[in-house]
DNA sequence: AACGAACACTTAGCAAAGCTAACTAATTCC
DNA sequence: GGAATTAGTTAGCTTTGCTAAGTGTTCGTT
């Protein structure tokens, strides 16, 4: 919200948190995307690219629950990342259905490049951040991500790879 | 990211958190969407009226560079809120130039039920959210802001509302 | 006073990424 | 074996970013 001042948690309601929250989550993206794109991915080729580099043979359809968006579109945010060359998809041998997702080498070292980037720019940014507040970044961190994620486990299969 | 768990801050580096600020900030207003587009207002509209309704009498050039876009984009996007009689545009008596935007009454109306909804969707989220972490949670707010606004002040020209 | 530079904004056109609807192929179930 | 279900793709639309180029206004210099 563009209030000039947040004074403590004495007027933080939900509606304040959940207003405000919203709001640095898109200025947040919209700065971070400079960087990205440095690295020549958007924002969520990197961040599904992420999801395939923790996450093993993945499929498209975990990886599209994973990221909260529609199978149509991770199959194209999935095409783009093979055409970069960053992934690699095969068809499972068992269920021949689904496809199952790799990162490649060079996928593994551009989020690694991608990851450098945005740790020289949060580090820039913490010049005037206090080993406090960074503290309660930390501290708050499990939270967010909780908030962000949706409610229920998406997991229904095993990584086989 | 996708790891299983976040062990404390033993492991939070800066390129843990700003990866997972990422990564969480995505998926966050993936979520918000759904909520969002039940006013009839996709995110960064909501955004970008939520500044006219507390910055008064704002510049299309202001808001742009609030919004951290630009000009042409938030051109288009004042726009849409101008077909949806949210807000007025209205030319700058002293400077012809620029264009200065206010809410209208239906706009503030439309942004509270939206915060409304808002609240509604975290107040659930929240239930599994101690009191403990939701006051780390407040405490960790201005320092996201922060990290989350372009370091520079954008303002150059005064509210005249 | 006039002319060019600078500024605020708009228009035009492109790309990425979200969606739904409709389709194909494979599996499962009765 | 055939119907229903599931995984994924294709097609087509919308929104929202961007840059380049154009219009109109103001400023500054002479």
């Amino acid at each position: 919200m563009p209030r000039p001042d947040h004074p403590g948690d004495c007027l933080a309601t939900p509606a304040e948190i959940a207003t405000r929250l919203h709001s640095a989550a898109i200025h947040l993206l919209r700065r971070l995307r400079v960087e990205d794109s440095a690295t020549g991915l958007t924002g969520p080729q990197a961040s599904a690219l992420s999801v395939v580099v923790f996450g093993g043979a993945v499929t498209l359809g975990d990886l599209a629950r994973a990221e909260q968006v529609r199978p149509p579109t991770m199959s194209r945010l999935v095409a783009g990342l093979v055409r970069s060359g960053l992934v690699v998809t095969r068809q499972d041998p068992v269920d021949r259905r689904v496809v199952r997702i790799r990162a490649t080498v060079q996928g593994r070292a551009l989020l690694q490049a991608g990851r450098g980037r945005r740790v020289r720019r949060l580090a820039k940014d913490l010049e005037g951040v206090g080993r406090g507040e960074f503290r309660a970044l930390v501290d708050a961190m499990t939270t967010i991500e909780r908030l962000s994620r949706p409610p229920v486990a998406p997991s229904s299969r095993k990584n086989q790879g």
